[in-house]
RNA sequence: GGGUCGGUGCCCGAGCGGACAAAGGGAGCAGACUGUAAAUCUGCCGGCUACGCCUACGAAGGUUCGAAUCCUUCCCGGCCCA
């Protein structure tokens, strides 16, 4: 049985710590982790996975986690990684965002907020303690303890120095301030000795850590996980669509699915290790597999099967993956009328007036609008012309094609897909 | 407050009276090759009732046959001075 360090570290997601003896603190005792998250949106994205992940995996080696939504601090803006000043959010806003977030994570970790004691873990938010705190106790009590220097020396902060056009305002400044002072809070209630993060949250990490040994003379740890990088070096978890959240009415399970699957050849390893549970060695073999047989995408197909399940239910991921291959395998004339309904509740589809078609007036082009993948008549012309519209997985290039009854599937249905992995389902009634 | 430089399409960035829906790059889209991958190559990339028309170069006016380009005022940003 390895150690759960050692598993973390063959999974490559320990980046940084804060100090070797972390490695058999975490293999020794329980230990009271802490993780936060800033609600920057109503919806958290794949990009918190992997401290979803995290989390997990501590708890299962038998740690305490304490999950912190950011309540106070998701109102300041946290400067680190980000190139320039952002708006501040609402109240209204901020605060409909702390309980989306707070909802996805109780369910994503199985944690029962309020009742059970926290046996599963806890959920917290520090507009509970930041919120009250006066302007003159934040100076006095908080301030006291930080020295500008050091701050100013901090990484996100010297980035924003150095382009004085970008500039820092004094609110972003001050948000590491809160961050340790959180940690310290949660160090005296909680007991908690550890913070994760990714790793552009290092500097505010080990601000925590400064503060904790200052304040009560303790040693407590800080550790990072990597940035998740696709093979070009980008950001995981943008696509040309935008931002793939974890809030089904935002990116449905089908979508979910779609974009682990088609995960890369060289990075596909990588993301099995970070976000499943898969054995070392059932690792390795998705990974041999992926060399000799790439064309086959096992290990994407499992990755894509996992993630999907474990964010939205397996119920949802068997759904996501049938939608998947009865679209992506052809032979879609030959689908019964119950598997193209089973296919409707998973993938993206629309609904067209049955007088339409009847009157002949339902262009290519419209339908295309009308499903949603484009965006313009001029572009949905634009796609037929390029040859890269679909009417029911045969390439049509005339703009003025008109979809008649006879094009229906099972008389009801219409697939139109654009380029070779966008498709529509489009109802005709 | 004074001076000065600037605000251009999703982003960066040329243009500085007609040839401008606006060079170039990035992003994005499509095609070819493949494996719903990557890389590469090619085409596209404001809208429309589409060989034409409409809307666009910070905003509003003005000069001109004609303006992104000139003038006026205003708004916003950088730098310098107070």
């Amino acid at each position: 049985m390895t150690s759960l360090f050692e598993d973390l570290e063959f999974r490559g997601l320990v980046h940084q710590i804060s100090d070797p003896s972390l490695a058999r603190a975490l293999d020794e005792e329980e230990i009271c982790v802490y993780v936060g998250f800033d609600p920057t949106a109503a919806s958290l994205h794949v990009g918190h996975l992997l401290q979803v992940c995290m989390i997990r995996r501590l708890r299962e080696a038998g740690h305490r986690p304490v999950v912190l939504v950011g309540g106070a601090t998701g109102l300041i803006g946290d400067p680190g990684g980000k190139a320039e000043e952002r708006a501040l959010v609402t109240r209204e806003e901020a605060a409909s965002n702390v309980a989306a977030v707070s909802r996805q994570l109780a369910a994503l970790l199985d944690i029962d907020s309020e009742s059970d004691r926290g046996s599963r873990g806890l959920l917290v938010d520090n507009a509970s303690w930041l919120g009250s705190l006066g302007a003159i106790d934040l100076l006095r009590e908080v301030g006291k303890h930080f020295s500008v220097n050091q701050m100013v020396a901090k990484e996100s902060v010297r980035q924003r120095l150095e382009r004085p056009e970008r500039g820092i305002s004094f609110t972003e400044f001050s948000y590491m301030l809160l961050q340790a002072y959180d940690f310290l809070h949660l160090f005296d209630a909680f007991g908690c000795r550890l913070q994760i993060g990714a790793s552009d949250q290092w500097g505010n990490i080990t601000m925590g850590i400064e503060l904790i040994r200052r304040q009560r003379g303790e040693q407590v740890w800080g550790m990072t996980t990597p940035l998740v990088l696709k093979s070009d070096g980008t950001k995981f978890g943008k696509t040309e669509q935008g931002t793939v959240w974890l809030d089904k009415s935002r990116t449905s399970p089908y979508q979910l699915y779609q974009f682990f699957l088609r995960s890369e050849d060289s990075v596909v390893g990588a993301y099995l290790r970070y976000f499943t549970w898969l054995s070392h060695q059932e690792i390795e073999e998705l990974e041999a597999a992926t060399k000799q047989r790439p064309e086959r995408r096992e290990a994407q197909g499992v990755l894509a099967r996992s993630v999907c399940a474990m964010v939205h239910g397996s119920a949802e991921a068997e759904g996501a993956e049938r939608a998947s291959s009865a679209l992506f395998s052809g032979g879609l004339a030959e689908l019964d009328e119950a598997t193209l309904l089973e296919v409707f509740a998973d993938a993206p589809s629309a609904r067209i007036d049955r007088d339409r078609v009847l009157a002949g007036e339902l262009g290519l082009v419209d339908a295309l609008v009308l499903a949603g993948l484009a965006r313009s008549r001029s572009e949905g012309r634009r796609t037929v012309l390029q040859g890269g519209a679909y009417l029911n997985n045969q390439r049509e290039k005339d703009p003025d094609r008109i979809v008649t009854l006879s094009d229906l599937l099972q008389d009801r249905y219409l697939v139109l897909r654009k380029g070779r992995r966008e498709y529509c389902l489009v109802r005709v009634d």
